[in-house]
DNA sequence: CTATTAAATCGTAACATTGCGATTAAACAA
DNA sequence: TTGTTTAATCGCAATGTTACGATTTAATAG
């Protein structure tokens, strides 16, 4: 069930984890920085912008900004369209909605918990 | 609705960001690595257990899995408890359904949009 | 063609994360 | 007290992340 090109993790040991865990782990992790977080909602908000708005929106700098949109194009959460000069971005609904699924499942672990433990 | 002691994230520029979307950024981070995500799941799927008993489930070393429980634990979403030599892990449910209302609100974004734009 | 504009990419400094061997600390047993 | 067991902490190497100035690329305007 994973969505576009899912890079490696690095220095983490990938491979003693399962793919689910992984995907998780993928996902959470582009989740994992505010300026990204701030960027998904300013396009939900918005429904469509321009990059030049999120620079002015956030208060990142025009590389920086560009970085983090390259992470949720890679991961398939956005989509980026060529508009002259400008690039128009925007959610990618359908990959939005597995991934949900995916992260929804795993926090609903708990519902089988009905106490603490210790 | 911060839960335990939250700690700054480095070269991350937070106070660019709310409070809310730092709180999200935190959250996921935690989740950001497959480790942290399969200790939650064997936390959830035997209801509490032993540094030990994930030592031998997950595979990775011992200093490693009681990093990654530090912060699972410095976050909230977990308990220890010291029952003479060993150290009993379970889910601190009470955060656990705060984290989960933060990050499902987040996730459920998408509610209102009805297609893509580009 | 030559600007101009917008965004991607490059390069790099500062810092964070991951993983683990070695050690320490704490509780208990003999 | 002296082992033994379990987990935390220390220290460090390897690697990743964040941020941004400088540059490049690409599209369009004049």
């Amino acid at each position: 069930m994973r969505l576009n090109n899912i890079k490696k993790m690095g220095l983490v040991k990938t491979e003693i984890f399962t793919d689910l865990q992984n995907e998780i782990a993928l996902f959470a992790k582009v989740f994992g920085h505010p300026a990204r977080v701030a960027i998904l909602q300013h396009l939900f908000k918005i429904n469509a912008c321009y990059c030049g708005d999120l620079v002015n929106e956030i208060g990142l700098a025009q590389p920086t900004i560009s970085q983090h949109l390259k992470e949720l194009k890679h991961l398939g959460l956005i989509k980026g369209n060529v508009e002259g000069t400008s690039v128009c971005y925007c959610i990618n609904i359908a990959n939005w909605t597995k991934m949900k699924e995916t992260m929804v499942q795993f926090l609903n672990q708990d519902i089988s918990i009905i106490e603490d433990c210790c």
